[in-house]
Order: C-alpha cells, then structure tokens, then sequence
DNA sequence: CCTACCGATCGGTAGG
DNA sequence: CCTACCGATCGGTAGG
C-alpha cells in the first residue's frame, strides 16, 4: 500500500527551490487558466510548464476540474485569513474602508493573474462564483457595510453612498481595472498600456471622491 | 459556377421572420462566445443552436477565428456609427460626457452579452484588443478628453479629474459592472444576484460625485 | 446547405 | 512520477 511509494518518485517531487510539484501545478495552473482561460489551457500545457508528463499531473489533482478549485481555493484562503486581520486593527484611527481597499489593490496588483482568474470564473461560472462569494466573504462585508453606515451617521462620509452596492462596486472597479485596465487603455493611447499605476491613482481617486463627504 | 446554387440552399437560408441564417449564426455566436469563452464554445454547438449542420457553418464564415472577427466586428461598427452622432448632439444643453456613458450603459444593458464578450476579449487577446480599441476609438475618446478638459476651465468638472484615466475607468467600471456585477454581489447577499438597476444607479452615482464640482 | 470523413488533441485510465 | 493507450470531440475538408 505504502511500500514502494518512495521508489515511483523522482526528485522533481521534492521541493528543489522552486517549491513541491504540487505547489509548482497550482502556480503554472493560475498562470495558465488566468492567461487562456480554463477551457483554453490544456492539462498537457500546465504539464509541460511544470515539466513533467500529463498523467503525473492527475495523480496530484484527480481532473481537471479537481484542479481549478484547488487554484480558487488558494486565493479564497489568503482572504480569508487576511479579512479578520485587516478590519479588527490594533490602531484604531486609520479608516479601515480605505485599508481594506488598500489590501485588496495590493493583492491583485502584486499577481495580476488573481484578478484575471476571478473575472474569468465570474463569467465562466456566475451562479457558482456568487454562491463561494457569499458562503465564504458576505459576513465580512456586512461588517464593513455596517462601518460604512456609521461613518454616514458621524458625517466622515457621504449620505448618498448606497453601503452594500458600494462594496460590490469596489470590488468590480479594482478587480476590472487590474485585469483589463491596460488593455482598456487602448482606448486612449496609441503607444502602450497605460502604466497600471496610473490607472489604479484614478481609481483611488474616484473611490474616494464619491465616498467622503467634502469639507470645505 | 453560379449555376445551381439556388439548389443547394434550404429555406432556412431565406429571412424566415428570424433573420438570414448568417444573421443568426452571429447571434447565437455572440452569446454563447460571451457565456462559454470562445475556445469554450465549438462550432458544433453554434451549429446546434442555429439548426444547421457544422460545414454549413464554415460554408458563411471559413474558420472559428473569422467568425469571432465578424462578431466582433458587429459591436465596433455599432460604436463607429453611434459615437458621431453622440458627440455632435443638435441640443449642447447636455453633457456630452453623461449622455456617452448612458449610452455605453443603454448598449451594454440591452445586451448583456456585450459586455460579457467584450471583458472576455481584453482578457484572451489584450494586445489585440488594445490596437483595436486605439485604432477604432482613440480619436473620439480624444474628443470627449478635450471636451472634459474645457469642462474643467470652467469650473464644472472637478479639478483633480485625471481626463484619459477617467474616460478609461468609466469604460472599465461600465462593463465590468455589467459583465460581473450580478455574480459580484455575492460578497453582500445571500438571496438572489442584486437587480443590475441598482448596481447600475450607484456606479452612475459615483461617477457624477467624482467628476463634477461640489457646488454648495 | 448536407453527408461523409480526417488528423490532431482533449481529459482521463491502466498499470507499474 | 512514467509509458502506453483510449474514446470522444475538436476545427476543418472533399465533394455534391
């Protein structure tokens, strides 16, 4: 049962420095669906950026379709460590919205291949994505609602600011922007992508401006 | 060379009351393109909904990749006649800038699949995408640049609008709200996908807060 | 617009 | 983790 295991293994399944095959499998795997999508990446082509045989792949993940959640699952993980962390901070005074926000930009601008994976899974699989989204985070962002509401009450923000539609519209305003942001920029620039941090700095901007109240 | 023609043709090649049969492959090209991905999408399936076998598919468009072309084709012809018309209105009363992006908004939520098929295109072929975006729009998004710019001199836009950064976040938050926004509110409901109207109405909101002047 | 067909590639299995 | 292999489906062609 167990005997022998070790024999069927090569040294590419011990971490040489680029980590496990298994955490090789998921990094070339996000690349790839992120790049050409699930449907368009081929288990023979994530085989091969990790550089072994295909039916290798499937004694770590048994399909293909095993595989994709194990890729999701890595980005709902880090959120879901990093949420419960992000808004009950030691230091009260700095707007928890913003950090939030601040977090989430720097997630996916760190790997744009995160944010271009969830915007692919959000139109390859809406009912499923909007069932993970509300199972895993809908708690947190009633929290972040709920702060949302009293910073309307204390006058810090806006009165005309809908709490929960807000949320959403963040997201879909920072996750749109990094996966297709540069792309977008064609539509004013006949060089290049327009360097993603420009892009982000009007987002911020926008965020803001329609978020706080003005004090003049 | 043209003799006989007429005999191999079906009915279903006439306008039936659901338009040509060309016609109708690029509809049902359109949405199942924008709902499964184009390399998730065979030509068997397209044929399938069209009622025809798949080599009469390839008779009207010779490969998968000419008919992605002409169905994208379809929306940028769209645009290429609207946008001159938009942006030379009869009545200057209105703001150009707002009745471009009710457009955009009125294009996109006609048809969902439009914004759907759009994203997915920025995301398979951004490159692409991008040269088509600048060849096809820049000089009008250059236009409605000047056009906020001038709005800016005189007081009604806000200061600190970054003119093309803007136009492209605006484009960027239109579709994505429209492509993912329903499988977004996820992260705030537990019930059903958030009426598109509402989502709708806050981006409208935060568009108008971070762009135009606070005049109190 | 259809029937008949093709080589290539797909996800996945058997078995060691 | 590999070799050998499988049925199904892919985009596309020949020919009428």
């Amino acid at each position: 049962m167990q005997a022998g295991r070790e024999f069927l293994m090569k040294e590419t399944d011990l971490d040489n420095g680029h980590g496990t095959v298994k955490e090789r499998i998921l990094k070339e795997a996000l690349y790839l669906f992120s790049e050409r999508g699930f449907e368009g990446t081929s288990l023979q082509s994530i085989a091969d950026a990790v550089g072994i045989q295909k039916p290798s792949l499937i004694y770590h993940f048994p399909s293909k379709e095993d595989l994709r959640r194990h890729v999701l699952e890595s980005l709902v993980a880090y959120w879901k460590n990093e949420l419960p962390r992000i808004l009950t901070p030691a230091d009260s005074s700095s707007d928890r919205l913003v950090s939030t926000m601040t977090s989430l930009i720097n997630f996916f601008v760190e790997d744009l291949n995160r944010a271009r994976l969830v915007v692919r899974e959000l139109l390859d699989r809406p009912e499923e994505t909007f069932a993970l989204l509300s199972e895993q985070f809908s708690p947190w962002t009633r929290l972040i609602g709920d702060y949302l509401r009293m910073g309307q009450q204390s006058g810090l923000y806006r009165k005309d600011v809908a709490p929960e539609l807000f949320i959403v519209q963040v997201l879909v305003m920072v996750i749109g922007t990094v996966a297709i942001g540069g792309a977008t920029s064609g539509l004013v620039s006949t060089e290049s992508y327009t360097p993603r941090g420009l892009l982000i700095k009007e987002l911020v901007r926008i965020v803001q401006a329609s978020l706080y109240s003005e004090q003049p």
